[in-house]
DNA sequence: CACATTGCGTGCGGAATAAA
DNA sequence: TTTATTCCGCACGCAATGTG
C-alpha cells in the first residue's frame, strides 16, 4: 500500500504538489479520498505573509470530479495557521490548497470550472439537468451564479469593429453586439441600441479604424460621435440582403408577369385536344351525363331496339330520343339554351383564372377579392364557377407559374450557380417582362459590385436604379443608399465582410434560448463573450 | 427569497515537547 | 520539577455557498 500511496497522487492529483493521499475507498454511489495537504507554511489571506505555525487542523469534504458516474468526495485534512505577523488584524488562518481549494469552496478547482464550462455551453436549466447526467448534480441557480462569478472578460481594443444590433426580446428588447472583424470574436454586447450607447463604447477605444455597421440611423449616428477618426462601412452583408427585399418586393408587384408566356408548352396539348373547341370541356357534368346518354341510346339503336322502345326503356320522351339519334357526336347536343349566354362574372373570369393559376383554390376568397373589385352578386355563381370549370380542369395548365420568392431568388443567385431547369425559367420571365429584366441587370451589377469591391461604380448605379420605371422599390433602395452614400461606397470597396457579424448574432438567438428566464442581460453577456 | 449546509475564525484546554 | 511553547481537537458563532 505504501509504494501505491506515491502513484495514486500522481493519477488523482498530478498537477498539484503538496497533496497526499492516505485512501480511496468506493461504494456504489460515492468515491472517497482520503487526503491531506503537505506544505510547510501557509500565506495569510489578510496580510499575505507566509506562515509556518500550526494552530490546528480539520477536515473539509469538497466534492471533485466525478468517475464512472460516482460522485466524488475528498476528505481533505488542512491546517491551520497563526498569522504571526502583529500588524495583521486576523489570528488564525486556514491554508488553501493552491489548483484544489479555494476560501470558503464546497468544490475542488477542477469539479468548479467543469460545471462553469457546462453553464456556459447549457446555461441554466439544460445545463441542471446536464450535471446530473455527468454525476455532479448542481442546481440552475449554481451554475448560473457560477457564471456571474466570472471575471468580466477583458475587452480588447479592435481596428475593425462590426456593430449590429441583436433581438432580446422580438420586437420589444434590441441590444448591440460588438464583433471585432479581423479575430471574427464577439467583443462586447451593449444592453440596448441607442446611438449614444453606442458612441460612448466607441469613444473609450480610439484605436478603431473601421467600423462596419448596417444603415440602421442610430449605429450610424453613434458611429459618428465616438468614432469620428473611423471610417464607416455599410457592411455588404446587410447591403446584399436589403437589395434583396426591394428585388423580392419588385418581383411580387410583377407576379403577374411570372406565367411563362403560352410559347412551346401550351401547343402541343391543343393540338391533342380537339375537344378544346367544344364549349363544354371534358370533366363538366352535363356533358358527362350527355356524352354517357348519347352512348347508350346509340348502342341501343345499333342493337336493333325501336326508338319507341328505346325511350320506353330509358324513360325519355320520343323526342329526346330522336334528338340524339339524329346527332352523330354528342357535341353536337352542346347547344342548351344558357349556352354562352352573358353572366355578370364574366368580367371576372379572366382575374378568377389567373388567381386560380397563382394557386388560390379558395372559392370564398376569390369572391371576397372580386366583390371588393365590383362584382355584384352573392357567393354562390362563384362556387360554381370555380366547382365546375376551374376544379374540372385540370389545376395547372401547363407548369404553375414560379412563386415570386423563386424568382427572386434565382434573381440573386449567381447565374452559374443555377440550375438548368431555373436558369430556362427566369431566362422565359425576363423576356417576359422588360421591368423585371431591367431589375435583373441591376441585381448583377451590384452583386458585381460587392464581389469586386467595385464601390466606385456605385453613384452610376443609383442613378440608373432610380430612374427603372416599374420597380419603386428598386427606386426606393437606391435612393436610401444614395442618403448613406459615403459609408456604402466604403462597404463596396473595402474587404470587410461582416458576415461574421450576422454569424454572431445568430448565435446569441441560439444562446439566449437555451437562457434561462430571469438569468438578465449580464449572464446573456458572458456567455456570448465567453462559451 | 428563505432556508440549509458547511467552511472559517477564534478561543479553550489538554497533550506533547523543549527549555530553564 | 516548573514553565513556556507548540500541537491538536473541539465547540461556537458568523458568513459564504448551495438549494428549491
Amino acid at each position: 500500500m505504501n509504494e501505491v500511496r506515491p502513484e495514486l497522487d500522481e493519477l488523482l492529483f498530478s498537477s498539484l504538489e503538496n497533496v497526499l493521499v492516505e485512501s480511496v475507498e468506493a461504494t456504489d454511489m460515492t468515491v472517497r479520498i482520503e487526503a491531506l495537504s503537505t506544505a510547510r507554511q501557509a500565506t495569510c489571506p489578510g496580510c499575505g505573509y507566509l506562515s509556518g505555525r500550526i494552530h490546528g487542523s480539520y477536515l473539509r469534504f469538497p466534492h471533485d470530479l466525478p468517475t464512472t458516474g460516482r460522485s466524488v468526495v475528498v476528505a481533505l485534512r488542512v491546517r491551520r495557521f497563526v498569522c504571526a505577523e502583529g500588524s495583521c488584524s486576523r489570528k488564525t488562518f486556514a491554508e488553501q490548497v493552491p489548483g484544489l481549494t479555494r476560501r470558503f469552496g464546497r468544490r475542488t478547482e477542477r469539479l468548479r470550472s467543469t460545471l462553469i464550462s457546462i453553464g456556459l455551453a447549457l446555461a441554466g436549466r439544460a445545463g441542471a439537468r446536464m450535471t446530473d447526467v455527468f454525476g455532479a448534480p448542481v442546481s440552475r441557480n449554481t451554475l448560473l451564479r457560477l457564471i456571474a462569478s466570472l471575471p468580466d472578460p477583458p475587452i480588447t481594443a479592435p481596428r475593425v469593429v462590426g456593430v449590429d444590433e441583436y433581438a432580446q426580446r422580438k420586437g420589444r428588447i434590441y441590444g448591440t453586439v460588438l464583433v471585432d472583424v479581423e479575430t471574427r470574436r464577439p467583443i462586447d454586447l451593449l444592453p440596448d441600441r441607442e446611438a449614444d450607447t453606442l458612441a460612448a463604447w466607441l469613444a473609450e477605444r480610439p484605436g478603431i479604424e473601421i467600423v462596419c455597421r448596417d444603415r440602421a440611423p442610430f449605429f450610424a449616428e453613434g458611429a459618428t460621435r465616438g468614432a469620428p477618426q473611423a471610417i464607416q462601412i455599410a457592411d455588404r452583408w446587410h447591403l446584399w440582403h436589403n437589395l434583396g427585399e426591394a428585388a423580392e418586393k419588385c418581383v411580387h408587384r410583377h407576379r403577374g408577369c411570372l406565367r411563362p408566356a403560352p410559347a412551346p408548352p401550351d401547343e402541343p396539348p391543343e393540338e391533342a385536344e380537339p375537344a378544346a373547341s367544344s364549349p363544354w370541356p371534358t370533366g363538366h357534368r352535363f356533358a358527362e351525363r350527355t356524352r354517357a346518354k348519347h352512348a347508350t341510346i346509340h348502342a341501343l339503336l345499333k342493337a336493333g331496339h325501336s326508338k319507341r322502345s328505346v325511350a320506353r326503356q330509358l324513360g325519355m320522351t320520343l323526342n329526346t330520343v330522336l334528338r340524339f339519334s339524329r346527332a352523330a357526336t354528342p357535341e353536337e347536343l352542346f347547344t342548351g339554351q344558357w349556352q354562352s349566354r352573358a353572366t355578370k362574372l364574366d368580367a371576372y373570369k379572366p382575374y378568377l383564372d389567373l388567381r386560380w393559376q397563382e394557386g388560390c383554390t379558395n372559392a370564398w376568397k376569390l369572391w371576397e377579392e372580386i366583390r371588393e373589385q365590383g362584382y355584384p352578386d352573392g357567393y354562390g355563381n362563384v362556387r360554381n364557377y370555380v366547382s365546375r370549370t376551374l376544379r374540372g380542369k385540370p389545376q395547372p395548365v401547363g407548369p404553375r407559374p414560379p412563386s415570386a420568392r423563386a424568382v427572386t431568388r434565382w434573381l440573386l443567385t449567381h447565374p452559374d450557380a443555377l440550375v438548368e431547369s431555373h436558369r430556362i425559367q427566369l431566362k422565359a420571365v425576363l423576356a417576359n417582362c422588360p421591368e423585371l429584366d431591367v431589375l435583373a441587370k441591376h441585381v448583377r451589377t451590384f452583386a458585381h459590385m460587392v464581389t469586386d469591391l467595385q464601390g466606385d461604380q456605385l453613384p452610376e448605379w443609383i442613378e440608373s436604379a432610380r430612374a427603372a420605371t416599374g420597380l419603386p422599390s428598386l427606386n426606393r433602395f437606391a435612393h436610401h443608399l444614395e442618403r448613406d452614400l459615403d459609408a456604402v461606397v466604403a462597404g463596396l470597396s473595402q474587404p470587410w465582410n461582416s458576415g461574421v457579424v450576422e454569424g454572431h448574432v445568430n448565435r446569441i438567438k441560439m444562446l439566449k434560448r437555451q437562457m434561462f428566464g430571469r438569468a438578465g442581460f449580464e449572464l446573456l453577456r458572458k456567455r456570448v463573450l465567453l462559451a
